[in-house]
DNA sequence: ATGTCC
Protein backbone atom coordinates (compact mmCIF):
# COMPACT_ATOMS: atom_id res chain seq x y z
CA UNK A 1 0.00 0.00 0.00
CA UNK A 2 2.71 2.22 0.52
CA UNK A 3 3.11 2.93 -3.12
CA UNK A 4 -0.09 4.45 -2.75
CA UNK A 5 0.62 7.08 -0.06
CA UNK A 6 1.66 10.51 -2.00
CA UNK A 7 3.55 13.20 -0.01
CA UNK A 8 0.97 16.11 -0.48
CA UNK A 9 2.66 18.72 2.39
CA UNK A 10 6.14 18.16 4.14
CA UNK A 11 6.58 14.98 5.35
CA UNK A 12 2.51 14.17 5.36
CA UNK A 13 1.78 11.25 2.95
CA UNK A 14 -1.92 10.34 2.26
CA UNK A 15 -4.28 8.30 0.11
CA UNK A 16 -8.05 8.06 -0.45
CA UNK A 17 -9.30 4.80 -0.84
CA UNK A 18 -11.66 4.27 -3.60
CA UNK A 19 -15.27 4.13 -2.30
CA UNK A 20 -14.63 5.88 1.04
CA UNK A 21 -14.25 9.04 1.62
CA UNK A 22 -11.97 8.59 5.05
CA UNK A 23 -8.56 9.82 4.18
CA UNK A 24 -5.84 7.74 4.97
CA UNK A 25 -2.88 9.44 6.50
CA UNK A 26 0.73 9.04 7.63
CA UNK A 27 3.91 11.16 8.51
CA UNK A 28 7.09 10.24 7.60
CA UNK A 29 10.29 12.26 7.08
CA UNK A 30 11.94 11.57 3.32
CA UNK A 31 14.46 9.10 5.57
CA UNK A 32 11.56 7.07 7.27
CA UNK A 33 9.67 7.04 4.10
CA UNK A 34 12.19 5.38 2.15
CA UNK A 35 13.16 2.85 5.06
CA UNK A 36 9.35 2.28 5.24
CA UNK A 37 8.69 -2.05 5.24
CA UNK A 38 5.60 -1.63 7.92
CA UNK A 39 3.21 -2.10 4.83
CA UNK A 40 0.71 -3.86 7.12
CA UNK A 41 0.32 -1.41 9.37
CA UNK A 42 -0.89 1.24 6.44
CA UNK A 43 -3.70 -1.83 5.71
CA UNK A 44 -4.28 -1.36 10.01
CA UNK A 45 -5.12 2.12 9.06
CA UNK A 46 -7.33 1.32 5.63
CA UNK A 47 -9.56 -1.21 7.46
CA UNK A 48 -10.35 1.45 10.82
CA UNK A 49 -11.28 3.43 8.38
CA UNK A 50 -14.28 0.98 7.65
CA UNK A 51 -16.05 1.76 10.62
CA UNK A 52 -18.74 3.57 11.53
CA UNK A 53 -18.96 7.02 12.31
CA UNK A 54 -14.87 7.19 11.37
CA UNK A 55 -14.00 10.68 10.89
CA UNK A 56 -11.19 11.70 8.14
CA UNK A 57 -8.16 11.28 8.62
CA UNK A 58 -7.48 7.84 9.94
CA UNK A 59 -3.19 8.78 10.88
CA UNK A 60 -0.21 6.65 11.34
CA UNK A 61 2.69 8.77 13.18
CA UNK A 62 6.14 8.72 12.22
CA UNK A 63 6.35 5.65 14.98
CA UNK A 64 3.73 3.64 13.29
CA UNK A 65 4.23 -0.30 13.54
CA UNK A 66 1.89 -2.91 12.91
CA UNK A 67 -0.38 -3.68 15.89
CA UNK A 68 -3.06 -5.66 17.26
CA UNK A 69 -5.84 -4.08 14.90
CA UNK A 70 -4.72 -0.44 14.82
CA UNK A 71 -1.29 -0.14 14.83
CA UNK A 72 0.59 1.49 17.24
CA UNK A 73 1.28 4.82 16.36
CA UNK A 74 -2.21 5.22 15.51
CA UNK A 75 -4.90 7.85 15.66
CA UNK A 76 -8.55 6.96 14.97
CA UNK A 77 -11.48 9.49 15.87
CA UNK A 78 -15.31 8.67 15.81
CA UNK A 79 -17.96 10.56 15.96
CA UNK A 80 -19.36 10.35 19.74
CA UNK A 81 -23.23 10.16 18.29
CA UNK A 82 -23.30 7.42 15.76
CA UNK A 83 -20.06 5.79 16.23
CA UNK A 84 -18.03 3.06 17.86
CA UNK A 85 -15.33 2.23 20.27
CA UNK A 86 -12.80 -0.84 19.75
CA UNK A 87 -11.03 -1.34 23.15
CA UNK A 88 -7.83 -3.04 20.21
CA UNK A 89 -7.41 0.75 19.14
CA UNK A 90 -6.62 1.79 22.51
CA UNK A 91 -5.01 -1.16 22.95
CA UNK A 92 -3.70 -3.82 25.50
CA UNK A 93 -1.83 -1.47 28.40
CA UNK A 94 -5.09 1.06 28.95
CA UNK A 95 -3.23 4.11 30.10
CA UNK A 96 0.25 3.19 28.81
CA UNK A 97 1.79 7.06 29.75
CA UNK A 98 4.75 8.72 30.22
CA UNK A 99 5.39 11.25 33.71
CA UNK A 100 8.62 13.45 33.48
CA UNK A 101 9.85 14.66 36.67
CA UNK A 102 12.27 17.82 37.24
CA UNK A 103 14.97 18.33 40.05
CA UNK A 104 17.10 20.74 40.84
CA UNK A 105 20.41 18.61 41.05
CA UNK A 106 22.64 19.71 38.60
CA UNK A 107 25.16 16.73 36.78
CA UNK A 108 28.15 18.52 38.02
CA UNK A 109 27.09 18.10 41.69
CA UNK A 110 26.36 14.13 41.30
CA UNK A 111 28.45 11.26 40.18
CA UNK A 112 27.34 7.91 38.49
CA UNK A 113 27.68 6.29 41.77
CA UNK A 114 25.14 8.15 43.18
CA UNK A 115 22.89 7.50 40.19
CA UNK A 116 23.59 3.84 40.67
CA UNK A 117 22.84 4.03 44.42
CA UNK A 118 19.21 6.18 43.61
CA UNK A 119 18.42 3.19 41.05
CA UNK A 120 18.97 0.46 43.78
CA UNK A 121 17.27 2.25 46.47
CA UNK A 122 14.35 2.16 43.83
CA UNK A 123 14.48 -1.21 41.86
CA UNK A 124 14.65 -2.75 45.63
CA UNK A 125 10.84 -1.41 46.16
CA UNK A 126 9.83 -1.11 42.86
CA UNK A 127 9.53 -4.50 40.71
CA UNK A 128 10.70 -4.80 37.42
CA UNK A 129 9.41 -7.60 34.25
CA UNK A 130 6.96 -9.19 33.32
CA UNK A 131 4.59 -10.76 35.30
CA UNK A 132 5.66 -8.98 38.66
CA UNK A 133 3.16 -7.89 41.62
CA UNK A 134 3.78 -5.32 43.91
CA UNK A 135 5.63 -6.85 47.49
CA UNK A 136 4.21 -3.92 49.49
CA UNK A 137 0.80 -5.30 51.34
CA UNK A 138 -0.69 -1.69 50.73
CA UNK A 139 -0.77 -2.22 46.83
CA UNK A 140 -1.49 -6.02 46.58
CA UNK A 141 -5.39 -5.63 47.53
CA UNK A 142 -5.87 -1.88 46.59
CA UNK A 143 -9.16 -0.58 47.34
CA UNK A 144 -10.49 -0.46 43.67
CA UNK A 145 -13.79 1.19 44.02
CA UNK A 146 -11.64 4.38 44.98
CA UNK A 147 -8.92 4.13 42.25
CA UNK A 148 -11.95 3.87 40.15
CA UNK A 149 -13.69 7.19 41.17
CA UNK A 150 -10.80 9.07 42.42
CA UNK A 151 -7.80 7.84 40.12
CA UNK A 152 -4.37 9.50 41.65
CA UNK A 153 -6.19 11.99 43.85
CA UNK A 154 -6.89 8.81 46.37
CA UNK A 155 -3.37 8.07 46.31
CA UNK A 156 -2.36 11.60 47.41
CA UNK A 157 -4.42 12.06 49.82
CA UNK A 158 -2.96 9.24 51.49
CA UNK A 159 0.24 10.59 51.60
CA UNK A 160 1.79 9.41 48.23
CA UNK A 161 2.25 12.45 46.83
CA UNK A 162 1.67 15.77 46.63
CA UNK A 163 -1.27 18.17 45.79
CA UNK A 164 0.29 19.91 42.71
CA UNK A 165 1.07 16.52 41.41
CA UNK A 166 -2.48 15.72 40.31
CA UNK A 167 -2.73 19.72 38.48
CA UNK A 168 0.66 17.80 36.55
CA UNK A 169 -1.58 15.01 35.29
CA UNK A 170 -3.61 14.68 32.76
CA UNK A 171 -7.38 14.95 33.17
CA UNK A 172 -5.76 15.51 36.98
CA UNK A 173 -4.92 11.72 37.18
CA UNK A 174 -8.50 10.81 37.09
CA UNK A 175 -10.65 9.95 33.87
CA UNK A 176 -14.64 10.26 35.13
CA UNK A 177 -16.82 7.65 34.50
CA UNK A 178 -14.68 4.85 35.89
CA UNK A 179 -17.40 1.97 37.29
CA UNK A 180 -16.10 -1.30 39.27
CA UNK A 181 -19.42 -3.24 37.89
CA UNK A 182 -18.21 -3.14 34.58
CA UNK A 183 -14.87 -4.86 35.55
CA UNK A 184 -14.87 -8.53 34.64
CA UNK A 185 -14.00 -10.57 37.26
CA UNK A 186 -10.97 -12.04 35.39
CA UNK A 187 -9.91 -8.45 35.53
CA UNK A 188 -10.78 -7.89 38.95
CA UNK A 189 -8.04 -10.65 39.51
CA UNK A 190 -5.15 -9.07 38.46
CA UNK A 191 -5.41 -5.72 40.65
CA UNK A 192 -1.82 -6.27 42.69
CA UNK A 193 0.54 -4.57 40.40
CA UNK A 194 1.03 -0.95 41.73
CA UNK A 195 3.89 0.07 41.84
CA UNK A 196 5.50 -1.88 39.31
CA UNK A 197 7.10 -1.14 36.30
CA UNK A 198 6.36 -4.05 34.35
CA UNK A 199 8.47 -5.40 31.05
CA UNK A 200 9.10 -4.30 27.50
CA UNK A 201 9.67 -1.02 26.75
CA UNK A 202 8.54 0.18 30.40
CA UNK A 203 11.20 1.61 32.39
CA UNK A 204 11.84 4.55 34.79
CA UNK A 205 15.48 6.28 33.91
CA UNK A 206 17.45 8.92 35.54
CA UNK A 207 19.26 11.46 32.91
CA UNK A 208 20.02 14.80 32.51
CA UNK A 209 18.65 17.58 30.05
CA UNK A 210 20.89 17.88 27.44
CA UNK A 211 19.32 20.24 25.06
CA UNK A 212 17.29 23.33 25.21
CA UNK A 213 15.90 24.30 21.89
CA UNK A 214 13.48 26.56 23.46
CA UNK A 215 14.84 28.75 26.38
CA UNK A 216 11.29 30.75 27.23
CA UNK A 217 9.18 27.26 27.20
CA UNK A 218 12.06 25.46 28.67
CA UNK A 219 12.24 27.71 31.59
CA UNK A 220 8.48 27.95 32.31
CA UNK A 221 8.38 23.80 32.74
CA UNK A 222 11.22 24.54 34.67
CA UNK A 223 13.75 22.60 32.37
CA UNK A 224 17.33 23.39 33.14
CA UNK A 225 20.43 22.44 30.88
CA UNK A 226 22.37 19.94 33.00
CA UNK A 227 19.97 18.89 35.35
CA UNK A 228 19.03 16.00 36.12
CA UNK A 229 15.37 14.05 35.22
CA UNK A 230 13.39 11.40 35.96
CA UNK A 231 11.09 9.72 33.43
CA UNK A 232 8.96 7.14 34.60
CA UNK A 233 6.82 5.03 31.40
CA UNK A 234 4.44 2.08 32.36
CA UNK A 235 0.98 1.54 32.53
CA UNK A 236 -2.05 -0.28 33.90
CA UNK A 237 0.03 -3.93 33.90
CA UNK A 238 -1.81 -7.09 33.36
CA UNK A 239 -4.91 -5.32 34.97
CA UNK A 240 -5.80 -2.75 31.39
CA UNK A 241 -4.56 -5.91 29.30
CA UNK A 242 -7.50 -8.16 31.09
CA UNK A 243 -9.79 -5.86 30.23
CA UNK A 244 -8.56 -5.38 26.59
CA UNK A 245 -8.52 -8.92 26.29
CA UNK A 246 -11.89 -9.54 27.59
CA UNK A 247 -14.01 -6.70 25.96
CA UNK A 248 -12.52 -7.51 22.73
CA UNK A 249 -14.03 -10.94 23.06
CA UNK A 250 -17.15 -9.40 24.01
CA UNK A 251 -17.48 -7.08 21.86
CA UNK A 252 -16.50 -9.48 18.73
CA UNK A 253 -19.36 -11.45 20.27
CA UNK A 254 -21.73 -9.59 20.03
CA UNK A 255 -20.94 -7.76 16.63
CA UNK A 256 -23.98 -9.19 14.90
CA UNK A 257 -26.48 -7.73 18.16
CA UNK A 258 -24.57 -4.35 18.08
CA UNK A 259 -24.73 -4.36 14.45
CA UNK A 260 -21.37 -3.61 13.41
CA UNK A 261 -19.08 -5.55 11.87
CA UNK A 262 -15.46 -5.06 12.20
CA UNK A 263 -13.14 -6.40 9.93
CA UNK A 264 -10.64 -8.37 12.09
CA UNK A 265 -10.91 -9.36 16.12
CA UNK A 266 -8.37 -6.65 16.72
CA UNK A 267 -10.70 -3.73 15.40
CA UNK A 268 -13.83 -5.62 17.54
CA UNK A 269 -15.94 -2.36 18.43
CA UNK A 270 -19.22 -1.67 20.07
CA UNK A 271 -21.75 1.66 19.20
CA UNK A 272 -20.35 4.32 21.86
CA UNK A 273 -24.22 4.92 23.74
CA UNK A 274 -24.76 0.88 23.46
CA UNK A 275 -24.25 -0.96 26.51
CA UNK A 276 -20.85 -2.87 25.14
CA UNK A 277 -19.54 0.80 24.21
CA UNK A 278 -20.49 2.26 27.21
CA UNK A 279 -19.52 -0.53 29.56
CA UNK A 280 -15.93 -1.04 27.73
CA UNK A 281 -15.86 2.76 28.55
CA UNK A 282 -16.21 2.42 32.42
CA UNK A 283 -13.97 -0.58 32.73
CA UNK A 284 -11.20 1.79 30.81
CA UNK A 285 -11.67 4.41 32.63
CA UNK A 286 -10.73 2.27 35.87
CA UNK A 287 -7.57 0.61 34.21
CA UNK A 288 -6.42 4.34 33.57
CA UNK A 289 -7.12 5.41 36.70
CA UNK A 290 -5.17 2.23 38.10
CA UNK A 291 -2.00 3.19 35.53
CA UNK A 292 -2.59 7.19 36.82
CA UNK A 293 -1.76 5.35 40.62
CA UNK A 294 0.94 3.38 39.51
CA UNK A 295 2.90 5.90 37.98
CA UNK A 296 1.96 8.06 40.98
CA UNK A 297 3.13 5.14 43.45
CA UNK A 298 6.30 4.61 41.47
CA UNK A 299 7.03 8.50 41.66
CA UNK A 300 6.91 8.74 45.41
CA UNK A 301 8.87 5.68 46.16
CA UNK A 302 11.27 7.73 43.69
CA UNK A 303 11.28 10.60 45.34
CA UNK A 304 11.99 9.10 49.03
CA UNK A 305 14.33 7.61 47.32
CA UNK A 306 16.58 10.77 46.38
CA UNK A 307 16.01 12.01 49.70
CA UNK A 308 17.42 8.86 51.30
CA UNK A 309 20.27 8.66 49.32
CA UNK A 310 21.48 12.57 48.55
CA UNK A 311 20.37 12.93 52.20
CA UNK A 312 18.85 16.44 51.92
CA UNK A 313 14.61 17.35 51.92
CA UNK A 314 12.72 16.99 49.20
CA UNK A 315 12.11 20.71 48.80
CA UNK A 316 15.56 21.27 48.15
CA UNK A 317 15.36 18.47 45.43
CA UNK A 318 13.39 19.72 43.03
CA UNK A 319 11.22 16.77 42.07
CA UNK A 320 8.28 18.71 40.86
CA UNK A 321 6.54 16.47 38.14
CA UNK A 322 6.44 18.52 34.81
CA UNK A 323 3.47 16.35 33.54
CA UNK A 324 2.15 12.57 33.18
CA UNK A 325 0.30 11.93 29.93
CA UNK A 326 -1.32 8.48 28.09
CA UNK A 327 -0.41 7.21 24.87
CA UNK A 328 -3.09 4.44 24.51
CA UNK A 329 -6.44 5.98 25.69
CA UNK A 330 -9.65 6.77 23.97
CA UNK A 331 -11.05 10.32 24.97
CA UNK A 332 -14.38 12.53 24.30
CA UNK A 333 -13.06 15.48 23.31
CA UNK A 334 -14.29 18.29 20.67
CA UNK A 335 -12.55 18.55 17.15
CA UNK A 336 -14.09 20.57 14.57
CA UNK A 337 -16.88 21.80 16.39
CA UNK A 338 -17.98 17.90 16.85
CA UNK A 339 -18.20 15.92 20.05
CA UNK A 340 -15.41 13.14 19.09
CA UNK A 341 -14.22 9.46 20.54
CA UNK A 342 -10.64 10.04 19.64
CA UNK A 343 -8.84 6.81 20.14
CA UNK A 344 -4.93 6.88 20.92
CA UNK A 345 -2.83 4.12 20.09
CA UNK A 346 0.57 4.50 20.56
CA UNK A 347 -0.14 8.26 19.92
CA UNK A 348 0.30 10.95 22.50
CA UNK A 349 -2.05 14.27 23.30
CA UNK A 350 -0.38 17.59 22.25
CA UNK A 351 -2.86 20.32 23.14
CA UNK A 352 -2.23 23.92 21.58
CA UNK A 353 -1.62 27.04 23.79
CA UNK A 354 -4.97 28.35 24.58
CA UNK A 355 -6.63 24.89 24.72
CA UNK A 356 -9.55 24.89 27.20
CA UNK A 357 -8.65 21.16 28.18
CA UNK A 358 -5.14 22.28 29.56
CA UNK A 359 -4.21 22.43 32.91
CA UNK A 360 -3.99 25.88 34.38
CA UNK A 361 -0.56 26.10 34.73
CA UNK A 362 -0.09 25.37 30.86
CA UNK A 363 -3.12 27.31 29.30
CA UNK A 364 -0.24 29.57 27.87
CA UNK A 365 1.74 27.43 26.69
CA UNK A 366 0.16 23.98 25.99
CA UNK A 367 1.02 20.95 28.05
CA UNK A 368 4.31 19.07 27.30
CA UNK A 369 4.46 16.04 25.44
CA UNK A 370 6.64 13.64 26.95
CA UNK A 371 8.30 11.43 23.69
CA UNK A 372 10.46 8.41 25.43
CA UNK A 373 13.61 7.31 22.88
CA UNK A 374 14.60 3.33 23.56
CA UNK A 375 17.54 3.22 26.20
CA UNK A 376 20.70 4.63 25.71
CA UNK A 377 19.48 6.92 23.20
CA UNK A 378 17.50 10.28 23.97
CA UNK A 379 13.71 11.15 24.68
CA UNK A 380 12.19 14.96 24.04
CA UNK A 381 9.79 16.87 25.60
CA UNK A 382 7.51 18.69 22.67
CA UNK A 383 4.69 20.97 22.36
CA UNK A 384 1.72 21.18 19.62
CA UNK A 385 1.83 24.35 17.47
CA UNK A 386 -1.04 26.09 16.06
CA UNK A 387 -1.76 23.40 13.50
CA UNK A 388 -1.67 20.65 15.38
CA UNK A 389 -5.67 20.27 15.11
CA UNK A 390 -4.53 18.40 12.31
CA UNK A 391 -3.87 15.65 13.83
CA UNK A 392 -6.59 15.64 16.21
CA UNK A 393 -3.94 17.34 18.38
CA UNK A 394 -1.83 14.19 18.91
CA UNK A 395 1.84 13.79 18.07
CA UNK A 396 4.25 9.94 18.25
CA UNK A 397 4.70 8.22 21.62
CA UNK A 398 8.20 7.89 20.89
CA UNK A 399 10.87 6.42 18.23
CA UNK A 400 8.94 3.58 17.42
CA UNK A 401 10.35 -0.27 17.05
CA UNK A 402 12.25 -0.85 13.56
CA UNK A 403 12.81 -4.49 13.99
CA UNK A 404 10.66 -6.60 15.82
CA UNK A 405 11.50 -8.32 19.05
CA UNK A 406 11.97 -11.75 17.95
CA UNK A 407 14.72 -10.00 15.14
CA UNK A 408 16.44 -7.87 17.44
CA UNK A 409 17.05 -11.08 19.86
CA UNK A 410 18.79 -13.56 17.29
CA UNK A 411 20.45 -9.80 15.53
CA UNK A 412 22.16 -8.59 18.65
CA UNK A 413 24.50 -10.29 21.20
CA UNK A 414 25.26 -9.20 24.63
CA UNK A 415 28.35 -6.89 23.38
CA UNK A 416 26.18 -5.41 20.54
CA UNK A 417 24.06 -4.38 23.15
CA UNK A 418 26.54 -2.79 25.87
CA UNK A 419 27.95 -0.82 22.95
CA UNK A 420 24.81 0.36 21.47
CA UNK A 421 23.79 1.16 25.35
CA UNK A 422 27.36 3.09 25.94
CA UNK A 423 27.70 4.73 29.29
CA UNK A 424 24.34 4.11 30.78
CA UNK A 425 23.77 2.25 33.87
CA UNK A 426 21.61 -0.50 33.63
CA UNK A 427 19.37 -2.19 36.39
CA UNK A 428 19.54 -5.80 35.68
CA UNK A 429 22.70 -8.16 34.97
CA UNK A 430 20.69 -10.10 32.45
CA UNK A 431 21.44 -8.50 29.48
CA UNK A 432 19.81 -11.11 27.68
CA UNK A 433 16.63 -10.65 28.53
CA UNK A 434 16.43 -7.27 27.46
CA UNK A 435 18.03 -7.36 24.06
CA UNK A 436 15.08 -6.92 22.47
CA UNK A 437 15.54 -3.73 23.80
CA UNK A 438 18.31 -2.64 22.08
CA UNK A 439 19.28 1.00 20.67
CA UNK A 440 19.35 -0.12 16.99
CA UNK A 441 15.67 -1.81 17.55
CA UNK A 442 14.34 1.13 17.61
CA UNK A 443 14.08 3.75 14.99
CA UNK A 444 15.99 7.00 15.07
CA UNK A 445 14.69 9.26 17.80
CA UNK A 446 15.80 12.37 16.06
CA UNK A 447 14.30 11.04 12.53
CA UNK A 448 11.10 10.41 14.36
CA UNK A 449 10.60 13.61 16.39
CA UNK A 450 12.05 15.89 13.71
CA UNK A 451 9.24 14.38 11.28
CA UNK A 452 6.55 16.37 13.12
CA UNK A 453 8.48 19.36 14.03
CA UNK A 454 9.24 19.79 10.15
CA UNK A 455 5.61 19.03 9.53
CA UNK A 456 4.92 22.07 11.31
CA UNK A 457 2.80 20.19 14.02
CA UNK A 458 5.39 20.36 17.11
CA UNK A 459 7.84 22.41 18.44
CA UNK A 460 11.00 20.67 20.85
CA UNK A 461 10.95 22.22 23.74
CA UNK A 462 14.30 19.67 25.12
CA UNK A 463 16.07 16.87 24.50
CA UNK A 464 16.76 14.33 27.38
CA UNK A 465 19.59 12.30 27.72
CA UNK A 466 19.62 9.10 30.06
CA UNK A 467 22.30 8.08 32.38
CA UNK A 468 20.66 5.35 34.16
CA UNK A 469 17.52 3.09 33.81
CA UNK A 470 15.44 0.32 35.87
CA UNK A 471 14.08 -2.06 32.93
CA UNK A 472 12.06 -4.94 33.71
CA UNK A 473 13.77 -8.72 32.31
CA UNK A 474 12.03 -10.32 29.30
CA UNK A 475 12.11 -13.30 27.48
CA UNK A 476 15.86 -14.69 26.84
CA UNK A 477 15.50 -17.00 23.94
C1' DA B 1 2.21 -4.60 25.94
C1' DT B 2 0.99 -9.38 28.58
C1' DG B 3 0.72 -14.46 34.91
C1' DT B 4 4.37 -13.84 26.26
C1' DC B 5 -0.92 -20.56 25.64
C1' DC B 6 -4.74 -21.94 32.46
Amino acid sequence: MKEQLKEVSKNCYTMVPKGNNIEIRVYLSQRLFNEFTEDESIFQLYNASLLPGIVSPVIGMPDIHTGYGLPIGGVMAVRYDGGVVSAGAVGMDINCGVRLMTTKISTDEIDKEIIGKILKEIAKKVPAGVGKSSEIKEFKKPDMESIALKGAKYYVEKGFGRKTDLEATEDNGCIEGGDISAIPQEALNRTDQLATIGGGNHFLEIGKIEKIFDEKLASEFGLKKKHLYVMIHTGSRGFGHQICTDYTNIMWKNSDKNGVRPPQKGLACAPILSKDGQNYLKAMACAANYAFCNRQLIMHIAREAFVDVLKKPESELGLDLLYDVAHNIAKIEKHKGIKLLVHRKGATRALPKGHPANPPCYSETGHPAIIPGSMGTASYVVVGTDKIEETFCSVNHGAGRSMSRKKARSEFSKKDFRKQVGNVIVSTSNIKSLLDEAPLAYKDIDEVVYTLVEAGLTKPVARLKPLGVIKGEGEEA
